[in-house]
DNA sequence: GTACGTGCAAAGGTTTTGCATGGCG
DNA sequence: CGCCATGCAAAACCTTTGCACGTAC
């Protein structure tokens, strides 16, 4: 299990029980979720979280390549786990963002990589227009 | 010239001083500013652009597809127009972001969009690691 | 002439920070 | 036991909004 978790140890980061809600929160399938909403999730395993502390946790989790920041339809900013492939088709006219699974660019994203030399952990492809329904 | 101006007109939007500034600014070549950037660029085109301009032009640009927010290895919003591809490898130990030129990913992200239906205007892909010098 | 866009300034919300306390290692 | 992480609350910051005026079409 926690994948974050065990980078966290192995970052010589303390184990925590207010991180390890916010860490758990985003180990969930697939989460990415503003902010407030992991303060709400992360209270269910521990109601004393503060604020403050989901923020740090956020900070320290992407100081440490376990998190990432991204924008999706709405403009609002969410947090993603990096170890794995997120693939949005987002849409212009309805702000709708459909996921894609079984991504065709996983392959050629490791050569990519491999060309610059570069380590990869996971990725972001983001594909903006407009969707069917909205043509 | 101007692709994000000719979408204004296209779309019923008056072209006026700012809004032509600010659309200046993002147009720029792979610009990916914050809104004070765009702010600080625009007023050296039209020096009474206000804060509040830049926003709801913004707002505006988005809710027409011509401009996308991203975030790169910093965590901070940015603002860029759609109309082009944009390559990332996003290192976490040292935040830097090097561009990838001539991707390969431009005929899988399109085969990616015909599959579903999606009309492509823009895509972003941001690969997440460690980079060689970090490695 | 009319509706849309703008500037200014104030309001609203989110994110960050200082300090004393608590608990992991 | 020492240091890192936490909670609280205030501060700082960015973003949004109301209103009257200006201007593109």
């Amino acid at each position: 299990m926690g994948a974050l978790v065990d980078q966290v140890r192995a970052s010589g980061g303390r184990l925590t029980g207010p991180r390890r809600a916010v860490l758990g929160v985003l180990e969930a399938d697939g989460a990415h979720l503003t902010p407030p909403e992991i303060l709400a999730h992360a209270r269910r395993a521990a109601p004393s979280v503060s604020r403050a502390t989901v923020y740090r946790t956020l900070d320290y989790a992407i100081r440490n390549g376990l998190v990432r920041p991204i924008v999706l339809g709405d403009g609002v900013v969410r947090y993603t786990a990096v170890h794995r492939g997120h693939h949005h088709l987002v849409c212009a006219a309805c702000g709708g963002v459909e996921e894609v699974e079984g991504c065709a660019l996983e392959q050629p994203g490791g050569a990519l990589a491999d060309r610059y030399g570069f380590r990869m952990s996971g990725h972001l492809l983001e594909v903006f227009g407009t969707c069917r329904a909205c043509q």
